[in-house]
Formats: C-alpha cells, sequence, structure tokens
DNA sequence: ACGCTTGCCGAAACCGGTTTCGGTGATCAG
DNA sequence: CTGATCACCGAAACCGGTTTCGGCAAGCGT
C-alpha cells in the first residue's frame, strides 16, 4: 500500500502542475491565475495576458475534478445506450462513438457512456448519472416523436441535445440529417430511370425520422403525378429480418413495384434477401435506394445504392453543440441540419420488366 | 446566469445529500462517518454499522470528483478505441460496451471512452487521460503480442486489464476467450464429419489471438493425422475483402479442401462469397465454420456455424476485474479464461463432392 | 492507587481549484 | 489638497470529501 502510494507520488510529481505552480512562477496569488483564465472583468489585460502565456508554457491543464467540487461541472458529456436498441444503431455506432469522443476531447471535455436495457433502465440510468454530478449533459440519439428522455431532461433542467428532430422544440438543441430530403430525392431519381411504381418500407414510426421520411416520400410521389399504394407501403422495420418481410409482402400484390426506396439499409438488405427468394435481379428487375450508408451496403452485389450519413461528423458536430449549451447559449441557436450524401450504385437502375411480368416471375418462386 | 445558477442550486438541493448531513443525523463528525464508511479500523464496530445504515437510509453517495481530489481516484475506467480497427471490431462494440458498462455501474464506477486514429494517437491519449487523472485504469481490447500500450501502462504504474492474453504477462491481468480450444473442436467437428482436407484462415497475426489459434488449428490436424498443407492457409484476414481474396487463393489450388476453418466470422462472409462465384454450396461442397459470433452469421444462407463469444459478458467480467485491480489486487490473480460457445449451423455438414470434382467445378466458373 | 496502553472519536489540516470580500494605489472631480 | 471613485489584486472562505493528529475515557497490570 504504501509502495503503491510512492509510486501514484512519483507519476503525479513527474507530470502535474498545479494551479499554484503557476501563480508562484508569476509572483500572483492563485487566486488571480484563477480569475484570470476563467476571464473575469477584474483582470488587467496584461496580467492576463502573462498569466495566459505561463499557463500554457507550462503545461496547465486545471483538474477537472477538483474544479467540478465548486463549480458542478464535471467537464464530461453523457450517453446512454439502450441495449435492446443494439440491432438498429450497431452498424454504425462505432462511428458515431469516435465523433462523439473528438468532438469533447478536441475542446478538453470527456466522454461518459452508461448502457440501460430498456427505456425505464435508461431514465433511471440519467436520474443517477446527474443526482452524482457524474455528466454536465446528455447527447440523445434515435429521438423519439414523445420522448420521456427530453420530458425529464428538460424539467430537470440538465443541458441536452438530440440527434434527430423534436415535434415540440422548446429547450432543444440538435443536430440532424434530413432524410426527407433524401426520400424525396430518391424517388425523382427512379423516376427518373423510368419507374412509375416506388414502393417504401419506412423505418420505426415512434421515432421522429419516420414520420419525416413518410411525408418526403410522399410529397415527392405526389409531385410525380404518382399514385400513393397502401400495399406499396410498410412501416417499422430496421432489420434485415423486417426488411424481409415488408418486401415479400409488397412484391405479392397483383401489381408489384418495379422499385423500393427503404428508409433503413438494413431493411433493404433483407429486400435483397426476398428478391433472390422471388428469382428478381436487384438493379434491374428491382430497383432499391435506401439510407443509412452503413459498410455491408458497399459489400453486397449490387452495391446498395444509398443516401449516406457521416455519423462521425454528426458526433463531432453534437458533441460541439452540447458544450455550447451547457455554456449557457440558447438551444434555438444551436440548431443545425445536413444533407444526406447519395451513393449512386448499381441496386438502382431501369426497370427491365413491366409490374405485370414481374408478377409472374414472383408466382413461379412462391 | 443568475437564473442558471438558481436552477442549478434547485436541482443540487432536492437531490444531493452530504457526507455532513449524515454526520449530523448521527450527532458525529464528518470524519468519523467517512472513516467508518471506508472501514478504518479506529471505528468500533457499533459506530461503522450505525453509519452504514444511516447512510443507505438517507441514499448517501460520495461525490466521486470531491473523493477523486483527495485520493487521485475518479472512480472511473478508461477505453480508447482505435478507429482504423472499426471494421473488424464494429460487430461486437455494442455488446461490449454494454457490458463494460454494467460491470462498472454495478459497483458505482463509470465508464469513460475516447477515440482515437492510430496507434500513436492512442499512447498520447492514455498520457493525456492519465494526467488528467480522468480514469484509474483500463481496458485494453484487442492485445496485440507485442503492444506499446502495455509497455506504457506499465510503466506508468496505471492499472489495466487484457480482453485477451499477453506473452509477457508481468502486471497483465486479463479476461480471454480460449480460441485455440475452439478451433481444436471445430477441426475434430469437421473430421467428424467426413472432411480429410481441412484449409484455415487466420486473423491478424500481430493480435496475441492469432498465434493461438493457429496452434490451435495445427495441434488438432496433426492429432488428427491430417497433413498441413500452407497453400490452404491464409493469416491477416479480418474484413470481408480479406476473406473473399483468401478463399480464392484456397480453392483455386489444384486439390481444394472441402472445409475451411476461420477465425473471424467477418472473413467467413467472404468465404460465401467466393464460394457463390466458383458455384460451391456452402455446406455440401464447402464447409464453412468461423469463429466470433456476430449478428450477420445467422443471417445468411445458409447460417454460418461459428463459435460465439459473449462480448456482454466479457466487458461485464473486464470492468470487474479492473476495478480489483484498481484496488490493488495482484494482477495474477486476475486472470480467466472461458470458452467459446458452439453455434453448429447449416454451414458445416458433410463433404457433397471430392476435391477433384470440386476442383473441376471451380475451374468452370473461373 | 497509579501510570500506561488501548479503543474510539473529534478537531483541524488538506486536496486543487473557485468565488467572495476587502484593501491598496492611482485617478479624478471639486 | 482632499475625498470619492475605480481598476486591480491579495487574503481568506468555500466546495465535499479524506487523512493526520491529538485527546479523552475505559481497561489493564502492578
Amino acid at each position: 500500500m504504501a509502495i503503491h502510494m510512492d509510486q501514484k507520488a512519483a507519476v503525479q510529481n513527474r507530470a502535474r502542475v498545479r494551479i499554484s505552480d503557476v501563480s508562484q512562477a508569476l509572483g500572483l496569488t492563485k487566486s488571480t491565475v484563477s480569475r484570470a483564465l476563467n476571464d473575469y472583468p477584474d483582470i488587467s489585460e496584461n496580467t492576463r495576458n502573462r498569466v495566459r502565456r505561463m499557463a500554457d508554457k507550462m503545461g496547465y491543464q486545471p483538474l477537472s475534478s477538483a474544479q467540478s467540487i465548486r463549480t458542478g461541472l464535471s467537464k464530461s458529456l453523457g450517453l446512454v445506450i439502450q441495449v435492446a436498441d443494439h440491432d438498429a444503431q450497431r452498424p454504425f455506432l462505432a462511428e458515431f462513438l469516435s465523433g462523439l469522443s473528438q468532438g469533447a476531447s478536441a475542446l478538453g471535455w470527456t466522454l461518459t457512456i452508461a448502457a440501460a436495457d430498456g427505456p425505464k433502465a435508461t431514465l433511471e440510468m440519467f436520474q443517477s448519472m446527474i443526482r452524482d454530478r457524474k455528466v454536465d449533459g446528455f447527447i440523445l440519439p434515435r429521438t423519439q416523436v414523445d420522448d420521456p428522455r427530453i420530458d425529464l431532461l428538460r424539467d430537470a433542467r440538465v443541458p441536452f441535445v438530440l440527434f434527430g428532430r423534436s415535434p415540440d422544440p422548446s429547450d432543444c438543441a440538435w443536430h440532424d440529417v434530413l432524410g426527407e430530403d433524401a426520400m424525396q430525392d430518391a424517388v425523382r431519381h427512379l423516376v427518373g430511370l423510368g419507374h412509375r411504381s416506388i414502393g417504401f418500407i419506412n423505418g420505426g414510426m415512434q421515432y421522429t425520422y419516420g414520420p419525416l421520411r413518410l411525408n418526403g416520400y410522399l410529397a415527392a410521389m405526389e409531385a410525380a403525378g404518382l399514385p400513393v399504394i397502401p400495399q406499396h407501403m410498410a412501416q417499422d422495420a430496421v432489420t434485415m429480418d423486417d426488411g424481409a418481410a415488408a418486401a415479400m409482402s409488397i412484391l405479392s400484390t397483383q401489381q408489384p413495384p418495379t422499385a423500393i426506396l427503404c428508409a433503413v439499409d438494413m431493411s433493404a438488405l433483407g429486400v435483397y434477401r426476398t428478391a433472390a427468394r422471388l428469382g428478381l435481379r436487384i438493379g434491374s428487375d428491382l430497383s432499391v435506394i435506401a439510407y443509412d450508408g452503413i459498410q455491408d451496403g458497399a459489400h453486397v452485389v449490387p452495391p446498395l445504392a444509398t443516401y449516406a450519413v457521416d455519423y462521425t461528423t454528426a458526433g463531432r458536430k453534437l458533441s460541439a453543440l452540447l458544450i455550447r449549451r451547457i455554456k449557457g447559449e440558447a438551444p434555438e441557436a444551436l440548431r443545425e441540419t445536413v444533407q444526406a450524401k447519395f451513393l449512386n450504385r448499381g441496386s438502382a437502375g431501369s426497370p427491365a420488366q413491366t409490374s405485370t411480368q414481374m408478377a409472374q416471375t414472383i408466382a413461379q418462386h412462391l
């Protein structure tokens, strides 16, 4: 134990420079140094600069736990991931985390993550992290239309930022990708290729992206003068199995669509499976465009045309926004949206068969 | 700003109970309470129990940042993920994180994660996290044969725990899955199915699991009296593309093997692709067994037989081990290994063709 | 009966910062 | 020349814990 302490001390001495070291080196008191570094108005311009220079010359970095005890801020961002959601978020979790971490550490903050195995556990996790002052704010991925996390954080008055948008935007800052624009663009693209019948497999309707992407699809269909056929639509498909089932249902109608638009890449991969089973060649017999840009999409045959989201920069932006939010900026000033990037790949082509021909092919394989 | 502070205060008052609250309620001083809770020997059994009961009756939880400043411990575990490695670790990152988080928060600790975009950045990240006392120890995933992270942490005298084992075990605690046993078992299984020629696609040889799994394969081949054919082996295949290329090389030999054992699931998925291109049906013409147990393996056709690793419990164990290590237990006492679980699925069957017949089939498709 | 441990707890210093309060010297109006 | 104001900084309290030090009372041997 004694040895252990000595080792610790050795490491500390080698590395850390305290605020008192800086103040002594300048012949000032530590209170002056502290106020200088925190931009208090009663410190002269001159002194402030001297302190700044000396501080980073000596490599001074305030110990966040020491600051925390007085200020109540831990300089740490929180992320709670729901284990049950893994199927849907697994493909881009790594990029997202990486972006969040980059954005945080670039400004000297850290990222604290926790897992919870359901909505209730998630809320309890929020409570305890707030109570124990583990973090100063939260990133909320997968925003829901009616999101209990938002309610909780709102009346606990804890800063947060959404990856997604919210129907009730009060107190909400966010960074989001305009999925509805992508859906519109996809429909236009398919129409340009000659498709006149386009199905739509949506993702989870409890998430805010669900209704948005649906609206994008509907708007574009109307703008193109194409009829919206309920039998050609499905929703809540977020896994491969979901997508396969939805495709089966859509393609076994009397007049199957020549193209299917998917709100989520994973479900599109399910469409591939069903297409193979029904004897349809993706990209000619049946065109597919999806959304997300997961890695697997580049490896299937033919490669999946998709609207790619840059989850790394999304994470980076979210961290930056949250930090500004914590520092007191108004949420209204902290809302930004970006466009997904279309990756035009082999799964979207001109229709090779008429709908009637397709129906025959499909019937043979059932 | 004033409003902001008031809000903060309100939240704090509602929630937190300080050590002084506990001591007052008992008519003791806070120093006595502190020592009672930390098992100091100079506190009577009686008092200790009274304090304990009152503390958790009042829901007292010490503020870790306040403890940290005196003790130097932050009650936080660190994980640095390398962005470049994502391809290989993406499939189970979510489970792993979830396990780590569970193990940590079960004991009142938190998990701090950071991303780095290369080995050098990783080491720098370690340095800064140590210097700023962000964490008390690290979890090291993907242990390498010659791992610079171990060297750094070893002589910084910072506790760490490996997901994997190390050739130089001094100071090393670990939790690992016995991949070499899985490889042996797989070979035996294939032999039992009638295979006499079994190829092997290994993963990264710079990781400790690489040589281990290779040895497992070699040992089982020797035990079965089967010749080891260099042309039937490949290594450093961790992605689907790697696996596809390796399979192409192995299957285009004059006497291709009737089964291929893969050290990594992802590469096995690549084998599927190559098999399709060469006109081979997986599970009959060519059998495949792999290792990891990723989700995708259950969805391909036929489902991939694999040795599944439970990354969630691995994470949970690692957190628990690391905490014990931080508390001073000897590393030698903190080493545990478990077996992977065989999922016997359709990709492993009896050989339907002889090697010579296969070679003809393959030649036709080239 | 007297000192001497021993067990147990309170008082106070401490960790590394932040924040409040008060005091000094210079400046300026009268 | 004097008194008030202002810019600027030092002194000290504070945050919520931990750790050291010292003292008191009970128990012990002689």
